[in-house]
DNA sequence: ACAACCAAAGAAAACGGTTTCCTTGGTTGA
DNA sequence: TCAACCAAGGAAACCGTTTTCTTTGGTTGT
């Protein structure tokens, strides 16, 4: 010690109290030299705050969450919070275990992460006091949620295609069921209309693989179509995108030159794959954590924060596959 | 309360001291009807362990560390701990920012977890007086590492190929610098020794991508090559498969029939999307996970751990692409 | 010269548990 | 009958901070 108390020493280390200037020079030197760290442990304890987060997650596969994960934790850390990384599984169980072990650990807030923005994870919320927000994962009424505005980042897409000079835009999607298709073909809808186009036929809704995006060129371009042809096609994914375009290039269809293909994602492994390299849709997905995280710290500082769910914007990354400027 | 006092009610909730078995039932009783929950961060406080881990990561992309901690978080979980996760990012500023803020935290020990099993994270250890693993990263002279056994899931893979009755099992792979090039290769050419067969020539080694797998294909079955034709290609990852099952598709060579295929990592998105389906080895990295948090609770324990690095074993998943009895 | 005030620094309580030690009263054995 | 012992439970210290309250001594105003 610097030859003063502790309450002293705490306040000269906290800028607080007043004091004279040399001896809060002594001591915050005396805890320069002592390597000294305040114990977080003890300070939550007086101060009721944890300065830490949990971040619940049944996307064991870390396409979604891990970027989301990333933000948040970089957003956190530079205002001395730290996340707890809770994998769950899909597992009710486990949840449980997951959920009371953060209430235990005195977590400040929580933050839900999911792999589908219209499923809620298998957690049972109800009697926790806890400030909570919603990513990528269904909320319930009155919850904050999270997610990427897809309608936007799909207009975005086509609207840059229309822009090139794409006059016919046909959608290829995944599943009906997915919240996803219905909002992405909204997108899609609404930018061809702010073009002055009309949509190529009906959106083509299959499965988020390359299996069903090598058949749908099959159904876009294959000998049994009729004399129109997309001179763009706008996919749900990545994958869908790059099974249409290997199928298109067995088919002797060029792209960009005689079709333009964006993808949704920006999942670099796919989008750096195909030849030409993939323009796509990004969901900025860490992004959504970050502002995820700083939403839970006004929460916990109390102040009000109206419910509902924010879609963040996408941004385009722009390759050679729709031709034009990129890349 | 119950009607005692806390030191009574903290020994009947933890099973310690002795007591009329009467008196344990109330003080549960009425520790359920409260909802009564342990503040972890008082206990930590007397207990100096805070039932805490740290995990540090540079692997943003998520591949190599989200199972790992998908791993470690399950194996945690059920004993009481709880794990932050820190990104990185390859930045020692805020690696050194993340390592303060799991000190302040008082850790019980650290995780630190990389995307290359021959490159350290940018992390300055010294003077740091916590258990320490390392995982899929270099480890300092003395340290603890666990990694997958690249050896024998690589012999696996090819002892797998030779029991098919496969004899020319040539290997594609990455670039020589990554550490695990060596590895694998030295666990082909041991495979193939003990099955009694020759390498097919030397390792093609290139990049860890899909374009490499693509021109290898050339280089093995192109028109150039000579009469010898490899009937079975091990490839160093499932990117170079997939890129050599493409090129081997439009050359007309049949998998598994004319060649069989296998890669390695088992990234499901790459082996499921190869036509047929692709065997790869799984390099099991939840177990990894699972027995990097044992080992650190052990080390916590004051255990004596061996210094040295763990290389656990790898699995074979058998598809399609290989032939045989596979799928 | 003395009351009033103010700045500086320390004492002590609090946070929520665990643990050590002590008290109490009943039982046992001589 | 009395010492010795034991089980049950309580009092209090402790962990490492923050915060409130108090003390101390110097300065100002009259």
């Amino acid at each position: 010690m610097a030859g003063v108390s502790v309450a002293t020493a705490s306040k000269a280390l906290n800028e607080r109290g007043s004091m004279m200037p040399q001896t809060r020079e002594r001591v915050q030197a005396a805890a320069r030299a002592l390597n000294f760290r305040p114990n977080a442990m003890a300070r939550a304890l007086v101060s009721q705050r944890s300065f830490t987060l949990g971040l619940l997650t049944n996307d064991t596969y870390g396409r979604f969450t891990l970027p989301v994960a990333a933000g948040l934790s970089e957003a956190m850390v530079d205002r001395g919070v730290s996340v707890f990384l809770c994998a769950i599984e899909d597992d009710p169980e486990r949840a449980r275990v997951n959920l009371d072990a953060m209430q235990e650990k005195c977590v400040d807030g929580l933050v839900l992460a999911g792999k589908r923005v219209d499923r809620a994870l298998p957690l049972d919320l109800s009697g926790l006091s806890l400030p909570v927000v919603h990513v990528y994962s269904a909320r319930p009424p009155g919850g904050i949620g999270f997610e990427p505005d897809d309608e936007a980042g799909a207009a975005l897409a086509v609207a840059h295609l229309a822009g090139l000079g794409r006059r016919r835009i046909a959608h290829v999607t995944g599943p009906v069921g997915f919240a996803a298709v219905p909002m992405r073909e909204a997108g899609w809808r609404r930018a061809l209309a702010e073009a002055g186009l009309s949509p190529f036929g009906e959106p083509l809704s299959g499965e988020w693989s390359e299996d069903f995006g090598f058949r749908a060129a099959g159904l876009l371009f294959g000998p049994e179509t009729g004399p129109e042809r997309p001179d763009a096609v706008f996919c749900g994914n990545d994958q869908i995108a790059r099974g249409l375009m290997d199928a298109l290039a067995l088919m002797g269809v060029g792209v960009p030159d005689d079709v333009a293909v964006v993808g949704f994602d920006n999942w670099e492994i796919f989008a750096q794959a195909t030849r030409p390299a993939l323009t796509s849709v990004d969901m900025a997905l860490k992004e959504v954590g970050r502002q995820a995280g700083l939403t839970i710290l006004d929460m916990i500082d109390g102040k009000r924060v109206e419910p509902g769910t924010r879609r963040l914007p996408c941004r385009l990354v722009v390759r050679r596959s729709c031709g034009g400027a990129g890349g």
